[in-house]
RNA sequence: GCGGCUGUAGCUCAGCGGAUAGAGCACCAGCCUCCGGAGCUGGGGGUCGCUGGUUCGAUUCCAGCCAGCCGCGCCA
């Protein structure tokens, strides 16, 4: 990304604090810089004066006056004006910026640490539905703009494959439908043949059999016997029913592998819960919880046998009440937190162990790039790259996880790592639901209790088997594209337009999935989740497509020297046009400008939303100028080549947030 | 009970100390001799949950209240 303003705004601040020093440097506030609302009021603001006035007691526009000076001297500003209550706003020399701009990239600055995110890790034991799609795209589009950002990003996707969940699936099969080892396998087989068919996969079928055994134990408490027999078995880690836990949860991870890959979403490394237990992370990790206090032995009460850790309720007050968390239980089994304890050490390096790791046989991505999982002790290939050894780690985990995030961050620090807690981030973001009228809407047979129907939404539950599924989202979006792919590109081969209906498709689902700000809950609607008009991917898709409609032509009009025409472009002189139509041209390279901008705040938030509204507003105007300013139909040269190198700019800057956020866009649509 | 999040246009949502509170959808009226209309232009529509406080200035920060949701398990 090209960064256009960002020594400028360094050389303000400091021609700030030369102007107006502060009594005190060391708590001095950062001088605060921002965009005008209109550009038509300048390309860059200070509001300086305005939190000055009170510590200087002067007017804010007198102290303005004084700063006014200072930064117009500065090299690349063009002008200086007061305005308002006392802002001070600066132009840049537009001409010398469209060049910029137009300019080669510059190389990324490698950054010193690696980031480890985490994201998706749904259950293996059925089909991945919307919610899962949500942390998906939000982990793997904070992959790209920390990549994008020059930092060393590294993406892990647990995988709890010794839990009850897999357990309750491993019961589907061997319980209510009889099946032995080799009929699972059987099943599976079959699952991937209609799979390959164009159908779907094994997830699909263990979607509908898991709600089936939630109902099934719910008939009949005692059934659950079943379940703990399997989790027995599951964790001595061989035997027949060990053996058909490993095959129905490495088939039901290869499925939401492929789900995310229609996405365009991929990860480096699958660290599986089995093997976190089988490098026994667990016990190196309690050793230390132990020496270090920050687990005790209960004698009695409530808890008494079990190793506990003491936490404020509240992160703040001294004075709170302490309450105890159970980390190991009385049987001496650890829960779900000790895991992730153990897990989030391994993660920063710090627990002087590392797993086994081999190729993830199962799944490809065709471009040679290896996806890793880890192995039982000694399964691992010789030479396989080591992971992990994080210097920050940031979870992406849904809101209600928030509690059991903070007890891992609280352990680090116990255990002497406050950096490491500190760098400990949790990237949380509210759930997607189900209106009522959606959920009766998608599922007709659906029968809502009183409760339920007066709920604003309803929780997406694998164990009712309520949801939307991931691909049925997908196909439908597909079906509906190509239909409208159809209809507008009646001449196109069938494999094209099934191609440009898939990149659509993907477009609008990533596009919904971060329009929202993290902390709503999406209360899923499948009208506006299909939708391809107005605020939707496909919308800022088309914008794209449109610029390179014009290049297009363009090429065909100017001949082949491509190269010569797009330096004219970047030479263009934005003097050479009226006033007002000027203000419009550069109003459209200033927003293209603040990409950089944008990606930094989305990414120091975590509030993608930010981004997709950023490129949403982009095409927007990229839209609103391409009805204003024909390029092809204008004479002047020289006011041609100054719309042409908007569009360029603009054009660059629409492509590159969309790719950050995975939509991709086709040449034609 | 304790902790957290959320109340903004008919609906779905942005904005979260400053320059006239915005977008999309829906509704109404226009725009195809013009680089493709998945588009553009314009219009109507708001006590920014309520009450106080801080501030030159509050939709934005603080407190209280009201409403809704999510956590707080020897589940994961």
């Amino acid at each position: 990304m090209i960064d256009l303003f960002s020594t400028l705004r360094d050389a303000v601040a400091a021609a700030v604090r030369a102007a107006a020093p502060a009594a005190d440097p060391a708590s001095a506030p950062a001088i605060p810089i921002e965009f005008p609302p209109d550009p038509a009021l300048g390309d860059l603001a200070t509001p300086a004066a305005l939190g000055l006035a009170r510590a200087l007691k002067r007017p804010p526009r007198q102290i303005a006056e004084q700063l006014a000076p200072a930064i117009a001297a500065l090299p690349g500003v063009a002008a200086v004006e007061i305005a308002g209550p006392g802002y001070v706003n600066v132009r840049i020399d537009r001409t010398a910026a469209v060049r910029t701009l137009l300019g080669p990239e510059p190389l990324p600055v490698p950054g010193a640490g690696k980031t480890v995110v985490e994201h998706t890790n749904i259950n293996p034991n059925k089909a991945a539905h919307i919610g899962h799609l949500r942390n998906a795209v939000l982990g793997d589009t904070l992959v790209r703009s920390l990549a994008a950002l020059g930092e060393r990003v590294e993406v892990q996707n647990y995988i709890d494959d010794t839990g009850v969940q897999v357990a309750d699936a491993v019961v589907g099969l061997t319980v209510l439908e009889g099946l032995d080892e080799a009929g699972v396998r059987a099943r599976i087989d079959a699952a991937r043949d209609r799979s390959a068919a164009g159908g779907h996969g094994f997830d699909y079928e263990l979607w509908d059999l898991y709600a089936r055994v939630t109902q099934w134990y719910e008939a009949d408490r005692s059934r659950e016997s079943h379940r703990q027999a399997t989790l027995h078995a599951l964790e001595r880690r061989e035997g027949p029913t060990a053996r058909i836990g490993s095959m129905v949860a490495t088939e039901i991870l290869t499925c939401h592998l492929r789900t995310m890959q229609r996405l365009g979403i991929r990860y480096q490394l699958l660290p599986r819960e089995s093997d976190i237990l089988g490098h026994r992370f667990w016990e190196t990790a309690f050793g230390r919880l132990k020496q270090t206090g920050t687990v005790a032995l209960q004698a009695e009460g409530k808890a008494a046998g079990c190793w506990v850790m003491n936490l404020p309720h509240a992160d703040d007050q001294e004075d709170s009440a302490e309450y105890e968390k159970i980390i190991v239980r009385s049987d001496g089994t650890v829960t779900y937190v000790g895991k992730d304890i153990a897990y989030q050490l391994w993660k920063f390096g710090l627990l002087g162990a590392d797993f086994d790791y081999r190729p993830f046989a199962p799944f490809q991505y065709g471009d040679g790039s290896v996806l890793w999982e880890t192995a039982p002790a000694g399964e691992g290939v010789p030479g396989a790259p080591s992971h992990g050894g994080a210097a920050r780690v940031i979870n992406v985990i849904d809101v209600r996880q928030a509690y059991l995030q903070r007890v891992v961050k609280a352990a680090l620090e116990r255990l002497g790592y406050p950096g490491e807690a500190e760098r400990s981030i949790h990237f949380s973001y509210e759930m997607v639901a189900l209106s009522p009228e959606t959920a009766l809407a998608l599922q007709p047979g659906l029968v809502l209790s009183d409760e339920d129907r007066k709920r604003p939404w309803l929780d997406m539950s694998g164990r009712k088997g309520l949801g939307v599924k991931a691909d049925d989202l997908l196909d439908r979006l597909e079906t509906k594209a190509l239909e409208e792919v159809r209809q507008r590109n009646p001449e196109l081969p069938e494999p094209a337009a099934r191609e440009l209906a898939r990149i659509v498709a993907v477009g609008a689902v990533r596009y919904y999935m971060l329009r929202f700000a993290r902390k709503t809950i999406v209360a899923f609607d499948i009208d506006a989740a299909l939708a391809f008009e107005g605020e939707t991917g496909p919308y800022s898709q088309y914008a794209a497509v449109r610029v390179s409609r014009i290049l297009d032509k363009l090429a065909e009009k100017l001949g082949g020297d491509e190269a010569a025409w797009r330096a004219r472009a970047a030479a263009a002189r934005f003097e050479r046009l009226p006033a007002e139509v000027a203000a419009d041209h550069w109003a459209l390279v200033h927003r293209a400008a603040r990409l950089p901008e944008a990606v930094r705040q989305a990414t120091a938030s975590l509030e993608f939303s930010t981004l997709a509204k950023y490129a949403f507003e982009l095409a927007q105007a990229i839209n609103a100028f391409y009805h204003r300013y024909p390029v092809l139909q204008e004479p002047d040269e020289a006011v041609r080549d100054a719309r042409l190198a908007v569009l360029l700019v603009a054009d660059r800057a629409l492509r590159r947030a969309l790719d950050l956020m995975g939509v991709p866009v086709p040449s034609r649509m």
